[in-house]
DNA sequence: CAGGTCGGTTAGTGAATTCTAACGGTTAGT
DNA sequence: ACTAACCGTTAGAATTCACTAACCGACCTG
């Protein structure tokens, strides 16, 4: 099963931290320490994060200097969205076969 | 910062298993004797997890007789969905916004 | 009432995760 | 060349998480 890929695109938006620096990055890309100044953790945690989440796919990270700028990528994020998507309709369309035909198979 | 909040109901998305169990519950109702017959986990996993979804607001459940019925509850789902979408348009944003103006903010 | 099935809860264990602290490497400026 | 600023990595401890096993209560059938 390649759930545990999925459930790990999904973990990458579990922790506070991260969810925090993908709504911070969401605004414009960021470089490092900007990302930590506006966090309660260090600089060290904020990298870590960032590894995970560019693991993921979920952000893309551009040297600029002495400084790295990290930046979201839409496209893992659409995805994301499209398998939300999907979960949703397929939920809405049990909501009506349940309302429909309310037998329980076996 | 409710961010916390937040990342508990995408938390609840990040476990295999349970993404396993929303995946199964988007195709229609269902027990959790059939849930757990289908997973390489216990009942009792299942039923943890099945609390902790239906904590987060992601599953509803219903007394049928003596077995329990759950199901998706596609309002939650919705909001998450609207959440990502609003970090994908605020990325895509970005992203113009940088290509049009690659100043470094200070 | 006795027996069987189904479901939730608790205790306890093993593993994974998150964080800080300290180190080394790279770039820019004097 | 030297200093300062910025970033990534590693080691290690503390917390959190997921799972099994065992128990108890609820519902249906004979």
């Amino acid at each position: 099963m390649d759930s545990n890929r999925d459930a790990d695109r999904w973990g990458a938006l579990a922790d506070g931290t991260r969810l925090a620096i993908v709504a911070r990055l969401a605004d414009g890309p960021l470089a490092v320490g900007k990302l930590a100044d506006g966090l309660p953790v260090s600089r060290s945690a904020v990298s870590q994060h960032l590894k995970i989440l560019k693991d993921a796919g979920l952000v893309e990270d551009a040297a600029a200097g002495t400084r790295r700028i990290y930046r979201l990528n839409p496209v893992a994020l659409a995805a994301l969205r499209d398998q939300l998507d999907a979960f949703w309709q397929r939920a809405l369309a049990g909501y009506a076969d349940a309302v429909l035909a309310p037998t329980e198979e076996d």
